[in-house]
DNA sequence: TTCGTTGCAAACATTTTGCAGTTTC
DNA sequence: GAAACTGCAAAATGTTTGCAACGAA
């Protein structure tokens, strides 16, 4: 059976994030769908974030300057989170060696199921916007 | 010149957040100095940990459930955080190879000045927990 | 009709802040 | 006395929730 035609809000707040590499905050989230779900409201996009990250869809990366940030990528990867624009960017490149998560499993003495791994600074665009902002 | 006898909050927080490996909330601290400094307000704690984080004598480790996490041990170090509990412990032993520093600085593009590496999980306490629940 | 989903607004929890009084030097 | 520090309470911020209305099957 086709799913429905009818909008439902739920999908839509899904199938953002599917397409996103921004790692949004529920407000971003509920600011860029707003324009084309005009009744949508944040209540909504709370409630379906929290059913994401229970049912394992989605998970929350990292929390910037207060507010939490998602993803929809499931497969663990590092991040770069930006100190000036607070952009969050995946490092796709990076894996993290084998061997490292063996011995974290091995000290913690516990049960390992998740690991964020965040790198913060300066992200090259306002590594450049300083720049110029100094030589000026 | 000695420093003064009377008492000053902001060093007793900042005392011990450097005596406790808890990672502790702003909360903790405050719940945990009252009984010693009964005219102590939340306010004031949360001022000076910004206040701290802003001269680099702490950091903000992790955010557990929506609450900011802070730790006096300035050195890069690998945490572990209980699902269960929340307890944040260290992971001293880990050490994040230097190659992989590298290629991070590398592949970001821009400016890296710090690196927060979280295994979550079940610590070992709550496991047993766990098992002699399920046993029982 | 039944159950899941949602809008709305109120409630909540955490953190920040203005102001006036206090402490330090 | 000037400048820094703090208590208090109010405000700001981000998130959750109760309830009634709505939608899908």
């Amino acid at each position: 059976m086709q799913p429905t035609k009818h909008f439902r809000k739920r999908d839509a707040i899904l199938d953002y994030l599917r397409n996103t590499k921004a790692h949004p905050s529920a407000e971003t989230i509920f600011t860029d769908l707003k324009p084309v779900i005009p009744d949508l409201a944040m209540g909504t996009v709370y409630r379906n974030l929290t059913l994401f990250k229970e049912q394992g869809l989605i998970s929350s990366v990292a929390t910037v300057r207060g507010v939490e940030r998602f993803d929809a990528t499931t497969d663990p990867h590092v991040h770069f989170i930006c100190n000036y624009c607070d952009a969050v960017e995946d490092l796709h490149q990076l894996q993290m060696p084998e061997s490292f998560l063996n011995a974290a499993q091995e000290c913690c003495g516990g049960e390992i199921d998740r690991c964020e791994l965040s790198f913060t600074g300066v992200c090259r665009k306002c590594t450049n916007i300083k720049k110029s902002g100094e030589s000026a």
